[in-house]
DNA sequence: GTCTATAGCTTGATAGAC
DNA sequence: GTCTATCAAGCTATAGAC
């Protein structure tokens, strides 16, 4: 050991004075879930290239290296915040519409019922899911109008929820064509990303009339619109 | 003049070699446009901060320095590409909706014909204009998707377009009330945007029935979608 | 206007002590 | 599991010759 080494002081150096900063009641699985947060409210804001592994490090409390340790490559990391919540999600959703038609009598089924049914889960988890719920919104919404790897990573989460959501339409509209019912729906996937987006973009339209963040509102006007939409996309002679 | 200077060389040093490679035919503005065109490419495919402006220079075919010496900043560089097709899109379609209400005899204007003037214009341009629309399009529905700037964006060079469109339709539906309109509308700029985007969703949700890239039978579908979602959704008495 | 060269940072990822 | 330390590579942006 040179002298410089020891400069200031005569014994060994004082140990690490225990772990810094942050408070880390650290239970089980708690680190891996607060980088998931941190990584979901992060890329949800600014996508996949918008945002370092060391600004999901510091939101989430820890160490840089530990996000390598837990998810590996940046890329996984994404997955696994899209998958955590792409479950829970789809199948409430398709929980929602199968008790809907079990529970509605023989024909009585509506469009709007069953839409309503579909709609609800997104906009209830981000309504009252707490944050974590809205930045998963906003990322899907994202990730929805994304050219790269969008139609591939919603297709590979969503569409088995939609494929039977689609089933259940036609029983609705028995005269529809296939191709309508993609179309038509392929319409309301925008709407409803837009909205769970909340980009805020329809409160200046409307010179604050509107609220991107009334979800409720927002799903009310939705079904109708959406119902409508169905009906005269799909009536029988309506296509070009 | 050194020695030095003159080394391997009793004349002056051979001149600059002519430029390398890429041939450069470079007209008057033309390294500009080319610069635009190619961060337009990139940008839309990636976003803002999956772009380097190495990328864009390589795909432009001139020196990275060029990018900062026409545009300064990467940011003013996205910006440009924003604005240069916006105030054409626009102009377009707020000149088909006023020359559409200013040809269609008092009280026989419908949902269908006003929608299908506006919309037509940016389906057009994303059909025949070339790739860089295309990439346009894409561009947009991104924008429109993105929670940090894209409802200040969107709202900034789209919003006027937008007012005159319900300005309008308000001719067609006098009953309806404000809150309903932009509701109504936040459901088609939804649609518009992600069909626009053409990620190749729908392909995969479809099984290959539909198709992204069919902008024709899009644009025909969102029409009667859309308007039959308005009329729906404004009609006297069916707000909650 | 176009190039070379580089300053000055930040990035994703890993090695290795504890 | 968590930290320190670091690497090689990449980035934006600018200075300055031509």
């Amino acid at each position: 050991m040179s002298i410089k080494d020891a400069a200031g002081s005569d014994e060994a150096r004082p140990a690490r004075r225990g772990r810094p900063p942050k408070a880390k009641a650290a239970g089980i699985g708690e680190t891996r879930e607060s980088i998931l947060d941190a990584a979901e409210d992060l890329f949800s804001k600014h996508g996949f290239y918008g945002v370092t592994i060391r600004e999901v490090a510091r939101e989430a409390g820890v160490d840089t290296a530990l996000v390598h340790y837990y998810f590996g490559a940046k890329r996984a990391l994404f997955d696994a915040v899209f998958l955590r919540r792409a479950e829970v999600w789809n199948n409430e959703r398709v929980d929602a519409i199968n008790r809907y038609a079990r529970e509605t009598p023989q024909g009585e089924m509506t469009l709007e019922g069953l839409l309503d049914a579909f709609l609800r889960p997104p906009f209830q988890w981000s309504l009252k899911g707490g944050p974590g719920w809205k930045h998963y919104s906003a990322l899907v919404a994202q990730t929805n109008a994304n050219p790269a790897f969008g139609g591939e990573t919603m297709a590979r989460y969503f569409d088995p929820a939609i494929r039977r959501l689609i089933e259940l339409i036609r029983q609705v509209l028995p005269d529809a064509r296939e191709v309508d019912l993609y179309w038509a729906y392929h319409n309301l996937s925008g709407a409803l990303t837009l909205t769970l987006g909340e980009t805020g973009r329809l409160d200046r339209l409307s010179g604050g009339l509107c609220r991107s963040g009334d979800l409720e509102t927002a799903g009310d006007y939705m079904v109708r619109f959406a119902a409508a939409g169905f009906r005269a996309v799909c009536a029988p002679g309506a296509s070009g």
